[in-house]
RNA sequence: GGCCUCAUCGUCUAACGGUUAGGACACCAGGUUUUCAUCCUGGCAAUCGGAGUUCGAUUCUCCGUGAGGUCACCA
């Protein structure tokens, strides 16, 4: 406990280490943000390091592309490949000699040594172990006398089996036997470490305080900690992060479970903050009833201790729902920003001042930033009437023809009794009041077919405002245009 | 199969061993003199099972059960 307070007063540094092997989705994503939360909230640093080992899973662009989405959430990052700090390079690949090094120590120690085997006789020992239902342990195979290891060969660590006690920030008080450390592999016969080996080593070589990871490492963790041990180097503070689960089946979320890109979720018009902070409460909490945090409160108030043990499953819904509730949060100019590339390509032409009149009438209904069109483009260009619309909508199905002709020829002609320069939301508000006096009409009635005959939109702001918007003209001429076609 | 981990409404979760087990999403019903995906009010809905410890277990212990992870020259 003692040396843990110690290294809090240190400084906190903490990694993301992807490997580019693909796209970034909200599981990776969530990994990288608890240790960017808790960097950032000590002062601390956060680094990403490329672990690019495999060259055979590789894919072209994907380190650019994880930087990418890193910078769209605005997870920054102090020091990382394009970034250069004093721990530097952070590309593994870049960094075999530094892995070299350390693999001659752990030789030199006794600590390693050349695996022999081909891949064939590998097997024969696994399929032996599965068929006496046992776990696969390569040290039970450990050779008498290795050869001496040279360009070609897979170097093997020589483990020193012992229980292992030790202490998760999220899982609490672990341990495992002696069992389940193993000899496992350094140095591929490619010359490239593991990630078993280069993590602990760049860790340790890069001052890494505070390891946090996915579940899937807990059960190599004691290999590890001998590893550790044989290096010499001092251990980490451990964070455990359970699995986010797919929105179906119990699995854990995998691109093949639907699991999407983190850009791709941007395109789709979420925020970055929404995304944090959704992102953040599958597992985490701080305890009280509060759903949505801003980033600067997630940064305050992040705590490893009150991640949750569990796995959490992934909800679109509350994503969504979550979305729309930062958008309420936005200040108009800085929404305005936000949509710059999702307006209907009928705003084009549209003033910067009316669109933003425009944008404060529909922000409360925005969920995504992708709903903008269906909101909007009634303002911007002549909708289409849309007679399935009538038809659907339960006040209206009901009404003969000459009933809705009649009702629209009325409001038609209040509206234009209105002054021009007195087309506000107010005097609208009042014009309809008595329109339905006059008419005696429901205002379910009334209203929705004035609403459906000037936009043809399945849902708008209020009414008042909406006509306000558009302005005495367009309203005229757009109830002409539906009477027009209401009589054909 | 060995080892490890986990287990509260459908979902995300809260609850010093003492609460009518709380909140949120979703859903349903009302309301806000139109629609609605906003907003407000209300409703539905959970402690995996069995023992034990205790005056009292969601909470502690054990045994089951279920789920997940791992047993790669992947990370």
């Amino acid at each position: 406990m003692l040396s843990g307070i110690l290294i809090y007063m240190k400084h906190i540094r903490t990694r993301f280490a992807p490997s580019p092997t693909g796209f970034l989705h909200v599981g990776g994503v969530r990994t990288a943000l608890f240790a960017w939360l808790l960097a950032r909230q000590s002062n601390g640093q956060f680094i990403l390091r490329i672990e690019d080992t495999d060259k055979a899973r590789e894919v072209e662009g994907s380190a650019a592309h994880i930087i990418k989405c890193l910078s769209a959430l605005g997870v920054d990052y102090d020091e990382g490949p394009n970034k250069t700090g004093e721990y530097g390079p952070y590309l593994q690949s870049e960094r075999l000699e530094i892995y070299r090094t350390w693999a001659q120590k752990l030789i030199d120690s006794g600590r390693a040594y050349a695996d022999p085997y081909t891949s064939e006789q590998l097997q024969a020992f696994r399929d032996e172990a599965r068929a006496n239902k046992r776990a696969f342990l390569y040290r039970n195979h450990r050779p008498e006398n290795p050869p001496t290891w040279e360009a070609g060969m897979p170097l093997r660590f020589k483990s020193d089996p012992k229980a292992y006690a030790w202490h998760d920030e999220v899982m609490g008080d672990l341990s495992t036997g002696p069992e389940v450390v193993d000899d496992i592999i350094l140095i591929k016969s490619d010359g490239y470490p593991t990630y078993n080996f280069a993590h602990i080593v760049d860790d340790a070589e890069m001052q890494i305080t505070h390891v946090i990871r996915g579940q899937e490492f807990i059960s190599s963790q004691p290999t590890y900690l001998n590893l550790y041990e044989a290096l010499e180097v001092e251990r980490p503070i451990f964070a455990t992060m359970p699995h986010i689960l797919a929105e179906t089946g119990g699995k854990k979320l995998s691109k093949r479970d639907g699991a999407k890109d983190i850009l791709d979720y941007i395109a789709d018009g979420y925020t970055p903050e929404a995304l944090i902070n959704f992102i953040a409460s599958l597992g985490w909490n701080d305890g009280t009833e509060q759903e949505v945090f801003t980033r600067e409160e997630l940064v305050a108030k992040f705590s490893l201790d009150r991640v949750q043990r569990s796995g959490a499953r992934f909800d679109a819904r509350r994503l969504l729902w979550m979305n729309g509730q930062h958008i309420r949060m936005l200040p108009l100019d800085e929404l305005e920003q936000r949509v710059e590339n999702f307006w209907p390509a009928s705003a084009q032409d549209a003033s910067e001042a009316r669109k933003r009149q425009i944008l404060s009438l529909v922000q409360d209904r925005l969920k995504t930033l992708t709903d903008l069109p269906i909101l909007s483009s009634y303002f911007f260009e002549e909708p289409d009437p849309n007679w399935t619309m009538l038809q659907d909508n339960k006040q209206l199905k009901k009404l003969e023809q000459s009933e809705s002709q009649q009702m629209l020829t009325a409001a038609r002609e209040t509206f234009t009794t209105i002054p021009d320069d007195n087309f506000q939301s107010d005097t609208i508000q009042n014009t309809l009041n008595s329109l339905l006096e006059s008419t005696g009409q429901k205002p379910a009635v009334l209203f929705s077919l004035i609403r459906l005959s000037v936009s043809w939109a399945p849902f708008s702001p209020a009414l008042p405002d909406t006509l306000a918007a558009l302005g005495k003209d367009t309203v005229i001429a757009r109830i002409d245009r539906s009477l027009g076609a209401l009589s054909e």
